[in-house]
DNA sequence: ACCTGAACACCGTTCAAGT
DNA sequence: ACCTGAACACCGTTCAAGT
């Protein structure tokens, strides 16, 4: 495990090869499954057995380590999106089955997807980054449009703009599902976003 | 002013007639103009001339107290968005007024509006009459459909679940505008709402 | 009833000091 | 370079005590 290690650490070097990398996958649990308000820098240190002020030798403060969070959080959200558009054919089918996964990732990340959208201004002034980790999981959707334009599936016009129309939805659907707005029954996320894309395709067929 | 109170105040009767209220408002006023993180109950009660702890007397914990400023917020919410289908005609002019209002709101009062929908499943158990003030504001867009609807300018259909597709679609773009994910265009919002209402308009209009 | 003041158990962050 | 431990200035909340 630890045999290459640069100098074969004499009694204990300190703690871990990557405590940064470290500390963000640890962050990321204890938001996963306790919500942000749970990650307290004592806690998150405490479980990698290492001092509450360790963090600040790879982070400025616990914002930049949100923001590290948040930028993991797009990438594997890309990645869904991605494999859903992929997988479902690149045409409507692919479209729908990019929503559904676009739902999936906010309920199943809720408080993930939470310091994703909710402090990203804040965020982005921590990690250069977080903005282009961002823009790339968008730009999965705005490649969708172009192909569905192209396809004559969808209206002429700037994609990026439908893309955004798309995206406010979709994230409407999701944050409404998240923050427990639409009742007790746990499938109303999923029937209101299939009834959004259906009406988001009469939107994007015509005129 | 104090003129009217009950006993005429011998020395210095505490302090309000009313501290609940004075609570709530000061409470608002305090996230409206430094956001939800800079509302500490030291400071809204210091900014009162009272103690930190005398809200305890009118609200079991925070929470409470912020349930009730979001219960102002869905109340006053629910308000403009009926002004503006009202002085809009009714009509889908009224439609667009409505979603430009819904706009409105959420960039004049951004923390207040996250306070609202943010916590809303939390907070609804600090104050039962939350959802209730919620469902009210929703109604507004249930109406305006139902009207739509018979005017034949709408499909036939659950007017909920259309109302839900247009209310995740306006609440969407209002997260997206507030959340700073538009980019630094101060017009951005507005432009996405003015395309989202229109082709919200092809998507309701047409099965 | 309504409010206070001290106390408690937490935070994030700073900084001199250790290896 | 990397980490620690004590200290600082904050929190929300509890509770005995005052009027």
């Amino acid at each position: 495990m630890c045999y290459n290690r640069r100098k074969m650490a004499k009694k204990r070097a300190y703690h871990h090869g990557n405590l940064r990398q470290a500390l963000v996958r640890e962050a990321a649990r204890t938001i996963k499954s306790h919500g942000v308000d749970a990650l307290t820098l004592r806690a998150v240190g405490g479980r990698l057995g290492v001092s509450r002020t360790a963090l600040y030798r790879h982070f400025t403060d616990k914002a930049a380590l949100l923001a590290a969070v948040a930028r993991e959080g797009f990438q594997q959200f890309r990645g869904n999106l991605e494999q859903a558009w992929t997988d479902g054919g690149r045409g409507f089918a692919g479209f729908e089955a990019m929503g559904l996964a676009y739902l999936q990732f906010a309920l199943r990340n809720r408080a993930h997807y939470r310091v994703m959208f909710g402090g990203f201004k804040e965020l982005c002034g921590r990690d250069s980054e977080l903005e282009a980790d961002a823009e790339s999981a968008f730009q999965v959707l705005v490649g969708a449009l172009v192909t569905l334009q192209q396809s004559g599936d969808a209206t002429p016009g700037d994609p990026v703009e439908l893309a955004r129309f798309v995206w406010a939805a979709s994230h409407g659907v999701a944050m409404l599902t998240i923050d427990g707005q639409l009742g007790p029954d746990p499938a109303a996320g999923e029937a209101l976003m299939k009834l959004s894309i259906g009406r988001l395709k009469t939107a994007l067929s015509r005129a």
